[in-house]
DNA sequence: TAGTGGTCTAGACCACTTC
DNA sequence: AAGTGGTCTAGACCACTAA
């Protein structure tokens, strides 16, 4: 069969309409989930197409998560449902709360301590286990103005990181890793509501006992150690952390990137 | 020139191999951010491969939001740098906050108003629009415990949803989404601190002036319009919100679905 | 109108998995 | 050994964009 120039103009391309077919036999239950679905040369006859149509068509499976493809086994029916799902990315952690950029850290206190019950629980790190902390205030490098009260606390071997803190306004997961070879692997961030205590209230200028949000964020580095935990708090009013989430797709990261 | 068996055995392919080298000439800058890379033809011509072949490496540069293609046009550096960032993936809204599965919601007043100017800054909506506005208590469905206060505003039209409340546990946005046919095209959400006053502080049974963790979502349709913005105030202690980054790549959602 | 990327065909060899 | 997906070539027509 031979195919000339596209009889309808406002078509989809022949790959798109292939994989349409599939996704509809995937969902109609014609193909299970857990299954193999006919080979390319299979398709190719079946659809009428050329193998490198159908192998386009399979990738957009294979890009909206659907089905995973292995050389010698064949294409597997990952799910059954198109999942459309809620995408946010940020380029890095710092991006999670992009603090002004003429911020500095002003460091007040610098201890070394053994985590008790009760802060173990709020940092979810082990009781007993012993940190480095950095306790400090950031403001606005220009006006003063203070934006949070900060606990960061360190593995004590990146204790010296406390000198470096306050030339720059950049966030100290970024330091220690510059420093020390750190690479951030994850994040996690927990946001709750405090009460600021007073020596807390007295430094960011607002009266004892003044609602604050507190952010807890844990950096957990290549070897799967959590390498910094930092606690901010901000006073009710001047802070809001706000996001985003956008319908896109689960898009499977199915190649890998050297370096 | 023809190529035989592969020479070495632990080789790339072919197609990595362009997309490396195209890689490093965009980070050592000779090809520039925002300027045209050559396009197909000049590749297959200085690589010595197939259309095929450089359109493969390509892909994969376009897979990393390294560089955007576009028909007539050519292929444009968006970055420079390989940049790896933090994937955080939710199948639904819903994720955002899992209330636990078997919550309720009570609703205890519903009125049609006209926004404020302080009301529409807090819901970042336009003052003056008229919206109707459900108040209720989202509580545990076995002990009764409460959760949070929750203020509803949803377009005047879908006013009716505040009849299937309560019944089930779910979220506002899923119960309209279904009854009238919405799509959740984007949620924003924005976390700040606050501080109860009386009326919601004695529903919460919890002292007056407590501070609260306040969340504002911002529900919009596939036509673009806000059709639901909830604030939901949740007393400090017994509520935190946590999330996680994981490292990952950017991944550009090239590909447009239809339905 | 020339050049770009998008789609498609036909045919080939290869690496891997399963039997 | 047979079948799968992975890679690659050579050649073609198309739709779109910009000069």
């Amino acid at each position: 069969m031979i195919r000339g120039k596209t009889a309808n103009k406002a078509s989809q391309p022949r790959y798109r309409v292939i994989a349409d077919a599939l996704l509809d036999e995937i969902r109609t239950g014609r193909f299970a989930v857990g299954t193999l679905i006919p080979g390319e040369l299979d398709l190719m006859t079946s659809h009428d197409a050329s193998r490198h149509t159908v192998r386009e068509a399979l990738r957009v499976l294979e890009d909206m998560g659907m089905v995973e493809r292995r050389r010698g086994r064949g294409t597997v029916v990952l799910s059954q449902d198109a999942r459309p799902s809620f995408v946010q990315m940020v380029h890095a952690p710092s991006e999670l709360f992009s603090y002004p950029e003429n911020s500095r850290f002003r460091v007040l206190q610098a201890d070394d301590i053994k985590l008790n019950r009760a802060l173990a629980g709020e940092l979810a790190c082990q009781a007993g286990s012993e940190w480095t902390r950095i306790t400090g205030l950031r403001t606005m490098a220009d006006s003063g103005a203070p934006i949070c009260w900060s606990d960061v606390y360190v593995v004590p071997e990146y204790a010296s990181i406390a000198q470096r803190l306050g030339r720059s306004g950049r966030p100290v997961y970024e330091l220690i890793a510059e420093t020390f070879g750190e690479t951030v692997q994850r994040v996690q961030v927990t946001i709750y509501a405090g009460q600021l205590e007073e020596r807390k209230a007295k430094a960011l200028g607002v009266a004892p006992g003044t609602a604050s949000l507190k952010l807890c964020r844990r950096y957990e580095g290549a070897n799967g150690r959590v390498f910094e935990v930092s606690v901010a708090e901000h006073p009710a009013g001047n802070f809001s952390y706000s996001f985003e989430f956008t319908r896109g797709w689960q898009t499977a990261n199915h190649w890998s990137w050297s370096q």
